[in-house]
DNA sequence: GTTGATTCAAGTCA
DNA sequence: CTGACTTGAATCAA
C-alpha cells in the first residue's frame, strides 16, 4: 500500500529532509584521464571536471532552494552575498591555491571567468583580473581553483571511485566514503596488531598524497556539495572534503582581496562546544580566539591579534560569510564527539576577554545567517527525544511495535491527516518457511570469551576472509557477499564484537509521512558510516510454493543488483595495496531469498528506494548456515544526519525482476525506474 | 561508566 | 624549506 502511494507526483522534499534532491546543477560530461607519467613522480591520471562550480557566496540569500541553488548560477547571474550586505564586497582569493604538484597537470587548464586552473601563487598574481568588479552587479565575486578528482592512482583506475560525477555532492560523498572506507580498514588492521596508529589521520595522509579531496583551494562561502547538517567524527573529514582546511586549528582564514585591498579574512571556523551557554538559540555562537596556551610549558600568555584571530578581526569589519562547523559532544559517538556543519554566519561583534586564568583573549559573536535550514538545532532537538520520548510532538502512534523493539518506533504525520501506515504484524524477526533446527547449521568457533581480531585460531575470523568484519566500534568495515557473525555453535560470549546484527536495533527511529512517496523511515540519532541500522524482518517466501499473485505485494526484498553507488561501498583497497573486492554489475549475483513483509514485519518495510542511497543491504549469518536464504541487514552507507530520510537502492530494473515502478527519489543519477 | 592526565600527531602559514 | 602553530583522539589510570 505505502509503496504504491509512492508513485504520486509531488515537488517538494519533506520540510525535515536534510537533503534537497533536486537541483538545477549543469551535468558534467565525463571527464577524460590524462596520463602523465614522470620517472621522477608517480604516475598519476588526474581527472578534471569540465564545467561552472558554484561561487560559493550568495547561497545565504537564496533559502528557499538550499546549496544547490548557487551551483545553477552562471558567471553573470550572482546574487548578491546575503540579504544584510549592502556593501559590494569584491574578493578574490590571493594565497588560496595549494600549489600544483609537480608532475600534475590538470586536463582542462583553461581559463573560465570563475573557475581557475590550480596553478602558482606568483603566476595567479601577476594575471588577477583587475576587473572583478566592473559590473557594478553589487555581486561577490570570486576565482576558485577548479576542483581535481581523480578515479585514477598509479596509472589504474580505482574501481571504488565513480569515473564522472555529476554534482559536487557526489564528489563529496565519493570523497568522504572513500575516507571513511580507509579509515575503517586501516582500524581493522591496527585492532589486529593489538595498535592504535590514528586510522584517522593514516586514511587522511593517503587521501591528502592520492590527491583524493574535494573543493581543494580555500574559498569564503558555501563549499559545494557540502550540505548544512552534514555530520563528522574525526577532523580530517572536514579537511579532505575542503570545509575546513587546518587539521588542528579552529579557525580557517585565507587572503583575500577585497576591491582595491587585500585582507586576510576568517573562512570557517569549528566550535568545539566547550562554550556552550544558551542550548536554545542555535543562531548565535560566542567563539574565542585561539592561542595564549603553551603546550610545552605550562605558561599562559594574553592571546595576539595575529593570524586566525586578525582574520576574525577583519572579517568583523569585511562582514564576510563563514562557515560553521560545530562540535558536540555525542553520548553515542565512541570518541565521545560528533561535527555538525551549520552553514554560514557573520560576525557581529567582537571583545577581550580575562579569562579564568588572568589572560586576554579575544571572543567573537557570530549571527547565524537567515533562511538556511536547521543544522545543529535538528541535532540538539533529536538529541532532547532521545532522552524524553514525550517530548517529540505531533506524534500520531506512540509505537508501532508495540514493545517489540528496544525503543518505540513512533508515527508522525506532519504533511496530511492519515492516521497510519495500514494493518500488519509487527515482528522483529524473520520467519523461515522450516525451523531453523531444520537448516543447515553454521559452523562456530572456540574463542573464549570474545573473538579478539588477528587470532588465526578463531574459525570465524577465517571464515570472514581473515578479519572480524566489525571494528570494536561494532561498525561494519567492508562489503560481502556473506558476514558470518557468531552464533549458538561458537563459544565466546553474546559481548563478541562478531554479533553485531543479531543483537538487533540500537537507535530510534520514526515512521513519518512523506510529501511524496507515502510512509518513509527517518532516524533521530546520527548514524555513522557502517553502523547497523536493522534486519528486513518478514516472511521468507518458499520458492518451492511460489505465490504468483506476488505482483500485488509491494513489500517484497529481493536481493536484485543495487546502483554503483552501494555497489562501489568497500574499503578502497587499490589505495593500500590490496586487491580490489569491487563487484561489478556483471558479475552481481542475486540469491534466491525472498522476504515479504506485506502481512508481518518490522519498520524497515517503510524504508523507501532512492538511486542515491544512505543505507545498503547486506546478507549476515549467525543462526543458520543456508547461505542462499540469510539474513538482510542494513547498514549506512554514509554518515546520516538525524532526521535525514533512510533509503536504499531496490535495485535495477530488469535484473531478476519484471516488476518496475516510477522513482520520485529526485536524486539527479535517478535511473527512473525501480 | 566517567573523568583527567598523557601522549603522539597533520596540514598550513610565515 | 623548515619550524611554529594549532588542539584532536586514543589510552590508561583513578
Amino acid at each position: 500500500m505505502d509503496r504504491a502511494r509512492n508513485f504520486m507526483p509531488g515537488p517538494n522534499q519533506e520540510l525535515l529532509d536534510a537533503k534537497p534532491l533536486r537541483s538545477l546543477a549543469p551535468m558534467f560530461p565525463a571527464p577524460m584521464g590524462v596520463n602523465i607519467n614522470q620517472s621522477s613522480t608517480p604516475p598519476l591520471v588526474v581527472v578534471t571536471p569540465v564545467g561552472q562550480f558554484p561561487t560559493g557566496f550568495g547561497a545565504g540569500s537564496l533559502p528557499a532552494f538550499g546549496p544547490f541553488a548557487s551551483f545553477s548560477a552562471t558567471a553573470n547571474t550572482f546574487s548578491p552575498a546575503g540579504t544584510s550586505a549592502n556593501v559590494p564586497i569584491d574578493v578574490t582569493p590571493v594565497s588560496a591555491y595549494k600549489t600544483r604538484p609537480s608532475g600534475v597537470t590538470p586536463l582542462n587548464d583553461d581559463d573560465e571567468p570563475y573557475s581557475v586552473a590550480q596553478t602558482s601563487a606568483s603566476e595567479r598574481k601577476a594575471k588577477r583580473p583587475a576587473d572583478l568588479a566592473a559590473d557594478g552587479s553589487n555581486g561577490v565575486k570570486f576565482k576558485h581553483p577548479k576542483p581535481i578528482y581523480k578515479n585514477h592512482v598509479a596509472g589504474k583506475l580505482l574501481a571504488f571511485l565513480p569515473t564522472s560525477y555529476s554534482t559536487p555532492r557526489e564528489a563529496v560523498e565519493a570523497v568522504h566514503m572513500t575516507f571513511e572506507a580507509l579509515r575503517r580498514r586501516h582500524l581493522q588492521m591496527d585492532e589486529t596488531q593489538d595498535v592504535s596508529r590514528r586510522a584517522d589521520l593514516k586514511a587522511g595522509a593517503i587521501m591528502m598524497a592520492s590527491e583524493i579531496r574535494a573543493n581543494a583551494g580555500k574559498r569564503v562561502g558555501t563549499a559545494p556539495g557540502v550540505e548544512i547538517g552534514d555530520i563528522f567524527y574525526f577532523r580530517m573529514e572536514l579537511c579532505i572534503i575542503g570545509l575546513h582546511a587546518p587539521s588542528m586549528g579552529g579557525i580557517d582564514y585565507m587572503s583575500a582581496k577585497f576591491g582595491n585591498g587585500e585582507d586576510s579574512v576568517a573562512i570557517c571556523i569549528v566550535a568545539a562546544g566547550g562554550y556552550e551557554n544558551d542550548d536554545d538559540d542555535t543562531d548565535t555562537l560566542v567563539y574565542s580566539g585561539s592561542g595564549g596556551n603553551s603546550r610545552i610549558t605550562e605558561e599562559r600568555h594574553d592571546q595576539k591579534l595575529e593570524r586566525g584571530n586578525l582574520a576574525l578581526e577583519r572579517s568583523l569589519h569585511r562582514k564576510n560569510e563563514i562557515r560553521v562547523v560545530r562540535g558536540f559532544k555525542d553520548p553515542a559517538a565512541l570518541a565521545g564527539k560528533i561535527y555538525i556543519y551549520d552553514g554560514l554566519y557573520r560576525i557581529q561583534e567582537s571583545w577581550k576577554e580575562r579569562t579564568k586564568f588572568g589572560i586576554n583573549c579575544f571572543k567573537y559573536r557570530l549571527q547565524r545567517e537567515p533562511g538556511q535550514r536547521d543544522g545543529a538545532a535538528i541535532w540538539k532537538r533529536t538529541q532532547r527525544w532521545i532522552q524524553n520520548a514525550s517530548t517529540r510532538g505531533t506524534v500520531i502512534q506512540h509505537d508501532l511495535s508495540s514493545g517489540a523493539e528496544t525503543f518505540p518506533v513512533c508515527v508522525v504525520n506532519e504533511v496530511e491527516h492519515e492516521k497510519g501506515p495500514g494493518h500488519f504484524t509487527y515482528t522483529t524477526q524473520v520467519k523461515y518457511p522450516r525451523p531453523l533446527s531444520s537448516m543447515k547449521a553454521l559452523q562456530g568457533c572456540g574463542c573464549q570469551s570474545v573473538c579478539l581480531p588477528g587470532d588465526a585460531n578463531c574459525a570465524c575470523g577465517q571464515h570472514n576472509g581473515g578479519d572480524l568484519p566489525y571494528s570494536s566500534a561494532g561498525v561494519l568495515v567492508c562489503r560481502k557477499p556473506v558476514i558470518y557473525e557468531c552464533g549458538e555453535a561458537c563459544h565466546c560470549s553474546l559481548n563478541c564484537r562478531n554479533r553485531v546484527s543479531q543483537k538487533g536495533v540500537r537507535c530510534h527511529f520514526e515512521v513519518f509521512r512523506t510529501t511524496n512517496r507515502g510512509w518513509g523511515l527517518r532516524c533521530w540519532d546520527p548514524i555513522r558510516a557502517g553502523a547497523f541500522i536493522c534486519e528486513y524482518a518478514g516472511e521468507v517466501i518458499d520458492e518451492l510454493q511460489v505465490n504468483l499473485d506476488d505482483s500485488e505485494d509491494d513489500y517484497i526484498f529481493q536481493t536484485v543488483c543495487p546502483g554503483e553507488k552501494t555497489l562501489k561501498w568497500n574499503s578502497g583497497p587499490e589505495l593500500i595495496g590490496e586487491e580490489s573486492t569491487y563487484v561489478s554489475p556483471d558479475e552481481f549475483q542475486p540469491l534466491p531469498i525472498k522476504i515479504s513483509a506485506k502481512q508481518i514485519g518490522n519498520f524497515s518495510r517503510f524504508m523507501n528506494h532512492s538511486c542515491s542511497p544512505n543505507v545498503f543491504w547486506q546478507p549476515v549469518q549467525y543462526d543458520h548456515g543456508d547461505d542462499k536464504h540469510p539474513h538482510i541487514m542494513f547498514f549506512a552507507l554514509n554518515h546520516i544526519p538525524p532526521m535525514t530520510e533512510l533509503t536504499y537502492d531496490y535495485g535495477v530494473v530488469g535484473a531478476g525482476t519484471n516488476r518496475s515502478k516510477t522513482c520520485l527519489c529526485g536524486s539527479l543519477t535517478c535511473r527512473g525506474l525501480f
